[in-house]
DNA sequence: CTGCAACCCGTAGCGACTACAGGTTCAAGA
DNA sequence: TCTTGAACCTGTAGTCGCTACGGGTTGCAG
């Protein structure tokens, strides 16, 4: 019945915030969390503030930044010095990276599907478009 | 003046197959390259049939299959018993893997641009529409 | 025959986790 | 109060597909 419900374990921590255990004592060990208080026996104790940086953290990796950028997200959200434009060149150059992926798999999507369609197709085909499509010289 | 060309190092073999020397060192590691023939002070001398089996390995990868799945491939390539159907299995086990990144990538990208369009549009906004993505609740 | 580019091997590093092994602590039920 | 066993601890190794390094050897052209 304590009025502030603080001292969550990694397990609860994990299960709240939908982050692996192991990956919540990983981002701590790579210094992107920090630290949390502990019990007597040594069991990490997180507050919300953990939490909340968990959560970003979290948020950001579904956005698929890397560990860096998210590093440099969480400095750049420092309430006192919030840099908007910082954090849309980061967020810029990301996208431009996620496009460049988009396209590439785009053209794989179609040559792959192309290839293995002429595989199932009805027409009469003796050898393989799939290893034809390996093999061409 | 030899009437064959015989006996490519690994060097030549690399420039000539646009893959990384020390790849194809770790592909003769990882047995999916065999071993190929040495001169007397132990380099290797590659053939033809190296350059073939290194030049589907590369397509391969080029169309993203995976080091294991390249190698069920190759067996499957085999002159003997080529097996179409197995071949287009996992092609198309590929293709829908493909497909579900393809998938995730688009969202994101859609969610990203949505983002970051925010930040650099022409409307006044005091804060960070990225920020407030990782930071909403 | 010298010099140096190309090769050799083995190992470690990348990113972002994940999975152990082998031990300790916590908390709920008897 | 004691016991059990789930949850936690640390540290290390594995994943994928390479890439890079260090320190030594070989090959070939001048």
């Amino acid at each position: 019945m304590t009025p502030f419900a603080r001292g969550l374990t990694i397990g609860k921590l994990a299960a709240l915030s939908g982050v692996n255990l192991e990956t919540i004592r990983y981002y701590e060990r790579i210094a992107l969390m920090p630290s949390p208080s502990r019990t007597q026996g040594g069991h990490r104790l997180y507050d919300d503030e953990h939490r909340h940086r968990l959560r970003f953290i979290r948020r950001g990796r579904e956005l698929g930044f890397g560990i860096e950028a998210i590093r440099a997200l969480l400095d750049l959200a420092q309430p006192g010095h919030r840099a908007c434009q910082d954090v849309q060149a980061i967020a810029a150059t990301h996208l431009v990276e996620v496009r460049a992926k988009l396209a590439d798999l785009a053209r794989l999507e179609i040559l792959l599907a192309e290839t293995v369609n002429r595989c199932g197709g009805e027409s009469f085909n003796p050898s393989c478009p799939v290893l034809e499509m390996l093999e061409a010289v």
